[in-house]
RNA sequence: GGCGUCGUAGCCAAGUGGCUAAGGCAUCGGAUUGCAAAUCCGACAUCCCCGGUUCGAAUCCGGGCGACGCCUCCA
């Protein structure tokens, strides 16, 4: 390793907004990486394009570490900003509670995603100081003006202004907004803005007042991450004004780079599916819910969704496009499940190799390792290219392929059970997909359990798989039949294997139609003169607290 | 108007100069199953159009058509 000094791995390239190239990865200090994303402007509950940064960030993250980087990753909450201020006005609140309300909805939102990377949340409320600081500088440094208690960036003053996102200050002869009158050039931008009655405000060399939009970022990426930094990122519609300005404070108050890559994600549309493409999504246009979509879908769902796309490119969200993605996921579950069957082991319990760099799995000369090998070798390239997730999945799927192929193959779940040597060949498949789909932060822990929280609904199932293996092993495929048919309209599917019958899907709403199919076929049963099968039914249910009525208008069923 | 991005199978989506154009979903065959489900095997793309560069282009260049973004708050 001899590139290794000066990078880890010199084969990992990102795309850089600002020079639209994409260039071998080279961090600031050897072995050490500093990120910073825009995170939100927290008015209002998120919607799911505020979570694509997040997403993607932390597989950059997880990537980089894996890679044998230091990552400090720094996420900032815009806390004081004039939406919020009118927003506590109208509900009568103080601008803090607002902003809490906000955050805890956030966190909330990363949490369900599995975003947990992040090093450090500074908001602009608690770096008053380091703000005002920084404004002073521009003052002293003449690229700043205070004008009747505000201040304003003079991007005269600034022979680069317009490099992130290629304009010229020719081509912005806006008509400055309502303060036009109190600046230079309508392209400046405030740097402070003077309070007015009853607006939260602060101290400052220009009166009370509050920070403006921008600067908080300069402030806040330059006391934790330093003047240049590694890596900053945001969505695609923060390149102007809001990183143009970042980039023209920072750079005129330090007199060197701010950032090494520009790495922007592209934005979420609103697939309509009526034909027509939708626009763009945001919250002043009615996105929301968020916390709604993850209690529906899952967070681990919507994260495998995002990640399926290259993080640059526009995603249409729709919910069954969500749905799709999932049922490519449900594949990667049921590896999961036949994997215990064989082993008995928990592929989340797995330990798999932290780092990049361990050796090739490929150490005898068995085709199926040979070819996960190369896959893994698919994978890393995939990511060291601009963090391409998308192709990286395509070699999880891969994996999940070949290591199905061996089960089969090898009749692990048959007359192969048991060998030592097929089970360390699986053991190796499973902690190769389990190394790298770390990295994209997926499959870390189980998803929630099928059927909800209810403990009744596992217990009912017990009796439904008993009744069925009575009736197949009586040949009675009918009965079979009508209780796995029956049981399709819950979302529960019954699979039958060599080690018994399996269940897997339903929702908390699914209890009562497996227990309207249970009565059903109590009744079939009766009509039909099986009183065997009827009262097994009632009795095992009343083991299990379950009381059967028969009532002139049918059967009712109610919980001891 | 200025500055950008994108157009790959029914759908989603990698690939950006050179083997049979990844992968997922759907569909259709086959193995397996009492029947299914799952799993495996197989089938399924003249890469928006036209022209150019090249021995060779989905990939580069020019033109067209179409979709979208930013230029005002936005992840």
């Amino acid at each position: 390793m001899t590139a290794a000094s000066t990078a880890a791995h010199p084969s990992l390239q990102i795309y850089n907004t600002l020079t639209k190239k994409k260039t071998p990865f080279e961090p600031v200090l050897p072995g050490k990486v500093g990120i910073y994303l825009c995170g939100p402007t927290v008015y209002a509950e998120a919607h799911i394009g505020h979570m694509v940064g997040p997403v993607i960030f932390d597989c950059i993250k997880r990537y980089l570490v894996y890679c044998g980087y230091d990552v400090t990753w720094v996420v900032n909450i815009t806390d004081v900003d004039d939406k919020l201020i009118h927003k506590a006005n109208e509900r009568g609140l103080t601008m803090l509670e607002v902003a809490e309300e906000n955050i805890a909805d956030y966190n909330k939102n990363l949490a369900a995603l599995g975003v947990d990377q992040i090093d450090q949340f500074p908001r602009a409320t608690e770096c008053m100081g380091d703000i005002i600081e920084f404004i002073e500088s521009l003052v002293d440094q003449g690229y700043a003006y205070a004008s009747e208690g505000d201040v304003y960036f003079d991007v005269g003053k600034d022979g680069e202004y317009g490099k992130l996102s290629n304009r010229s200050l020719d081509a912005m002869q806006g008509e400055g907004g309502g303060t036009a009158d109190r600046k230079k050039n309508t392209a400046d931008f405030a740097l402070w803005k003077s309070a007015k009655p009853d607006e939260p405000s602060w101290d400052s060399p220009w009166g009370k007042g509050r920070p403006g939009w921008h600067i908080e970022c300069s402030a806040m990426s330059k006391k934790i991450l330093g003047e240049t930094f590694d890596i900053h990122g945001g969505g695609l519609d923060l390149v102007f004004p809001h990183h143009e300005n970042e980039i023209a404070q920072s750079e005129c108050c330090h007199h060197k780079p701010m950032v090494k890559y520009w790495a922007h994600n592209g934005l979420l549309r609103k697939d309509n599916s009526a034909g027509k493409i939708g626009g763009k999504m945001s919250r002043s246009a009615g996105a929301g819910g968020l916390h709604e979509l993850i209690d529906r879908q899952g967070g681990e769902r919507i994260r495998f969704f995002l990640l399926r796309t290259h993080y640059r490119s526009t995603v249409l969200f729709s919910e069954p496009a969500i749905e799709e993605a999932a049922k490519g996921l449900e594949s990667f579950y049921r590896l999961f499940k036949r994997y215990k069957r064989i082993t008995g082991a928990e592929f989340y319990s797995l330990t798999a190799p932290t780092k990049r760099g361990a050796p090739s799995i490929d150490q005898g000369n068995d085709p199926t390792l040979t070819a996960a090998a190369e896959a893994k070798k698919k994978f890393l390239a995939s990511m060291d290219d601009d963090f391409n997730t998308g192709g990286a999945i395509a070699e999880l799927f891969e994996l999940a392929s070949l290591t199905n192929k061996y089960c089969d193959e090898a009749d692990l779940e048959g007359k192969g059970a048991g060998d030592a040597a097929s089970n360390a060949v699986l053991d190796l498949l499973m902690e190769t997909i389990k190394e790298l789909s770390n990295t994209l932060g997926l499959f870390l822990q189980p998803p929630a359990a099928a059927g909800g929280s209810d403990e009744l609904l596992g217990q009912v199932m017990q009796l439904v798989i008993d009744l069925r293996a009575d009736a197949r092993q009586a040949k009675n495929f009918a009965t079979a039949d009508a209780i796995r048919d029956g049981l399709a309209p819950t979302g529960i599917v019954l699979e039958d294997r060599a080690g018994g019958t399996e269940w897997s899907g339903g929702n908390d709403g699914s209890l009562d139609g497996v227990m309207m199919m249970l009565i059903e076929l109590r009744q079939t049963s009766r009509a039909n003169k099986d009183f065997a099968t009827g009262d097994a039914i009632r009795d095992r249910l009343k083991d299990l607290g379950v009381v059967l009525e028969d009532r002139a208008g049918g059967t009712e069923w109610t919980r001891g």
